[in-house]
DNA sequence: CCCTCCATATCGTCG
DNA sequence: CGACGATGTGGAGGG
């Protein structure tokens, strides 16, 4: 298959096909030609999907649009909700085949055992797309974005405080800025991009827990909790176990 | 525009659309009627995406497969990863024109303020879906599943459970199940579908203390974890604040 | 591989 | 609309 020079292979001329309404045997050449080009390939059409695996689904017949990218994702959309219906991670091998009528497309992988069943009864497209993406795309407003702002002007989270490390270990986990403030006492930051509810309390409390265990210098540890905003219930929980919160964006503006 | 019987929804006859290397123009009216029309609209071609709102990205040209949904959103996919590279929710609205030799896309939304900009310089394929969809999914082996299979056999918890209710609030939260053992002792039960980490842990712990603080009977209260399986340092957390763990799966298998 | 945690998480539900 | 927690979360980074 490596070596092959067959002909599906020199009969690749343009990046795009398209097919309306194919046969089952078309629409089976064209998905099979497509995976074997490692193109992204698209199905559209009345289907049903099973899904088994770490949980189980059945999805009865209606319209979606089913994509099979090359590197074994697949992804299953309905005309709403921007979560796919069904999907398979990347990683998975995709099948096609024709079985009593239909297109019938398998999306399987091992650890965990999964397997993606679309049954496709009524093909009303099929594409393929020979993609080249160079992909880089670079996000910003992001909590390493808020971990920079803090160690180029420390004194946005407190003035006299002195940064140590990043991301030092504890027994709980990694904690992001670990510190000294102006009075000498160790502090531990826990940064987040967005409001924090009492999810992030736990977690910047398991770190001071760990630490002041680890250091046996329980009064001497403060821990901060930095993020744009706070919930009323996370608030609470942090005047309960003596944290203290420091109101910060990832960016400044 | 609501009641205006135009060309374009008098021309609505298939389904589905497909349009190879388009004009510009024919492009966009191709778009803007799938729009209109509330189809489910692809472009796929060589583009740059701009994102700016909770976050901002930029992502320089490459191909790329773009669908508009109906509902307002929007998901643009490279060849890899099960995620789209970049996004928008339903609720917002799609736009469409040419500007400087590209096709332009817009979502939008207010709530807040995100704007999702394609640039397509090199429209390959625009194609449009009329569909429907009834819709119905069913997933097996969910947290709800595991509730149940306890609430039917309260034992598989332990002899002498008894469940007195589910979604219990206190103030750190709803409980997933409240009940008594055997020895009348009253029993938090924290459920999760997988194998858990620190974070169910610390939301247990949460639970037992607000409810402890509650009831004033700290040491007649029991907080048990459920799910299939606990890792190390999870282990060594529940072991710390005298939290317990039952191994038990979503389903029966 | 497993563990841990971030994410423009998304999604559903409830107040 | 905000808060809160589940998700077949996905993905990255480290051991």
């Amino acid at each position: 298959m490596t070596t092959d020079s067959d002909s599906h292979s020199v009969t690749r001329r343009f990046p795009v096909t398209s097919l309306e309404s194919p046969s089952l045997a078309t629409a089976r050449d064209a998905v099979q030609r497509g995976l074997e080009e490692e193109a992204l390939v698209t199905v559209f059409g009345r289907c049903t999907v099973d899904y088994e695996g770490r949980a189980a689904s059945r999805l009865e017949a209606g319209d979606r649009h089913v994509m099979l990218k090359p590197d074994g994702a697949a992804l299953v959309h309905t005309a709403e909700g921007q979560q796919p219906v069904n999907w398979q991670p990347p990683g998975c091998e995709h099948a096609v085949r024709v079985a009593d009528g239909a297109l019938v497309l398998h999306s399987t992988r091992s650890t965990p055992a999964e397997e993606l069943v679309v049954t496709v009864e009524d093909v009303l497209q099929v594409s393929t797309f020979a993609m080249s993406d160079p992909d880089s795309v670079a996000v910003v407003g992001t909590e390493a974005d808020l971990r920079d702002r803090i160690l180029e002007d420390p004194a946005l989270l407190e003035p006299g405080f002195t940064p140590l490390a990043t991301e030092r270990e504890t027994p709980a986990g990694a904690v992001d800025i670990y510190g000294k403030d102006d009075a000498g006492r160790t502090v531990v930051v826990e940064l987040k991009r967005r409001r924090v509810g009492p999810d992030a309390v736990g977690q910047l409390r398991r770190y001071v827990d760990a630490l002041s265990h680890d250091l046996h210098t329980e009064a001497e540890l403060r821990g901060i909790l930095v993020a744009p905003s706070v919930t009323d219930r996370a608030r609470r929980l942090l005047e309960q176990h003596d944290l203290e919160f420091v109101a910060l964006e990832p960016t400044a503006d």
